[in-house]
DNA sequence: CATGAATGAGCATTCATTCAT
DNA sequence: AATGAATGAATGCTCATTCAT
């Protein structure tokens, strides 16, 4: 990987998660990584290897983030950790625009990546029984699509208190 | 308003809601409107135009849609007709293709409409008072955000289990 | 001639003189005269019977204008109306419009009416002849070009002044 | 400036010149060159960029044929090259090009350039000094303003007489 | 006489992509 | 590996013109 690929990688990952994959044209990203746009055909093939090479790179990132929480032994802690998420995400640049290109790519292109969050579900559903919920895979399904609704407004809605929200989650579930 | 330009609302959003607005181009409008692409513009001047008529319409709708719950004085029976929403909402083929729409547009646009929701956010902070909530804010704050969650797995998830969501929700409501 | 044929001369006469006969869209000139697009082709037929009509409306007045020149029997009297018809021109809102025309569509048609100029051309002739100037075809038709230049002048550059070189040039012609 | 950049220029320049700016649409300029149309925006970024272009090339001709002219020590020789020069343009056909260039765009977009003018102005000025002319001043002015004359005649009136015109002047300054 | 709906061709410009160097 | 020239198809939009009412 050398460093002008890389420069390509940031500015697309930049470029895509602030206008959108359709609206950023490939002459946009090559202006904004300082490279012919030649480049980018030569490195990616096309505009969606472009997509794809990012996308890939989310993925990593996000096992990354996911992997502290699923390991997590204690269920109230694992609870905590996820439901914290949010907040830490959004206080973070780097990760907030791997989040909001995750989303918006999400809506354009109508995929919903059911398999990377198999493994997450499986360990709240552990952490729901382990708490004795009568009902571990449903709460685990609640918290799951509440969690895309707290995305969704986190990124979306500049004034979305987040703090709060955190805390009346966390109230809620004991912890 | 004529036939033809009927016509064209319709397509447009059929068309902005399956590939997004950026990525539906205004001759595919005409072309499926059956309608020479200057029509379009003669009749909404711009693409944005467009757009903007098309939201409109769904504003409309959804007034009707929300003005059912926002009315009902019984608390309980709000917070039912609330959270039986997306479901009513997906088993309606018109009123889904707005739905997806108006989430896409979000997305595309990074608008939240936020002073669409205070009416519906004030009634569920009622209802929740009535029903002696410790804080009826907080709660109508996170069944809102839950319900962004609902419609974007609800829209994005072929498979997802709307009508089991939907039943564990009111059963954790006590409805 | 209703009003509103009148209207859209008006109006057309206006906008050509202003941004030229290419760049002014039949639609413009009706919205500028408060009528219909369709309003314009019945009565001219024709973008270009449009510019017909206007034109012909701008031959008579000229021919006015000429007449008062052309007929004056004493020669240097002759010569200071015609000398001093730039300036008369320049100060005069509706036959400044007309002129600028005029020139705009030489220009952009690339048309030089040398017909309706014979007649001031013959005119201007018999009175050098009068004064006894030696070379009266010579000299009419310098003057001729020379009002040319005056005009190109007068109606491109605002700073031109016209009151100095008229007042030089009859000095010239000992008038 | 490759090979296909000057073919888009000269042709450009060509087409203008014919049918004016406004007239000509970039396809035709592609066409006429041999050029995709894409080519002139990348090359020139606007319709705009590429008459600009072709002016700063009439420019600096411009200025070639005038540096001739304003250097000139002996001021009968000054007046004798400049009143030979819409003749000797009128026998140059890239020259002509120019000139006819120049006019149409003089007229299209209402500018009059003064300031290319001033050098030249004030070398007459210089020159009807020496000549012991009372008022050099409006004398070098009324020169300038025929020449527009003479230019425009010359250039729309394909029957003017340019040679009788020009030897007439010539006897009239003397020269 | 007058309108407003409607069209097809054309416009300037952008796009993803290819290729010779 | 990297560039910059080049392209053909597409984009949003405007144009002069027609026609039913």
């Amino acid at each position: 990987m050398t460093e002008k690929q890389e420069k390509i990688l940031d500015k697309a990952l930049e470029l895509f998660a602030e206008q959108g994959f359709a609206s950023t044209s490939t002459s946009k990203v090559a202006k904004a990584a300082g490279v012919s746009e030649g480049l980018i055909f030569r490195h990616f093939t096309n505009k969606e290897g472009l997509l794809d090479a990012i996308l890939k790179m989310g993925e990593e990132r996000a096992k990354e983030l996911f992997s502290d929480i699923v390991l997590e032994p204690d269920p109230k802690e694992l609870l905590k950790k996820y439901i914290e998420l949010p907040q830490k995400v959004r206080n973070d640049k780097a990760a907030l625009e791997f989040w909001k290109l995750q989303f918006k790519i999400k809506w354009e292109l109508e995929i919903y990546g059911e398999h990377k969050m198999a493994e997450l579900e499986e360990s709240l559903i552990r952490a729901f029984d382990l708490l004795r919920y009568n009902e571990p895979e449903q709460e685990a399904n609640l918290l799951l699509t509440l969690m895309d609704g707290l995305a969704t407004r986190g990124i979306l809605q500049e004034t979305y208190d987040m703090d709060s929200a955190t805390t009346f989650l966390k109230h809620k579930y004991k912890i």
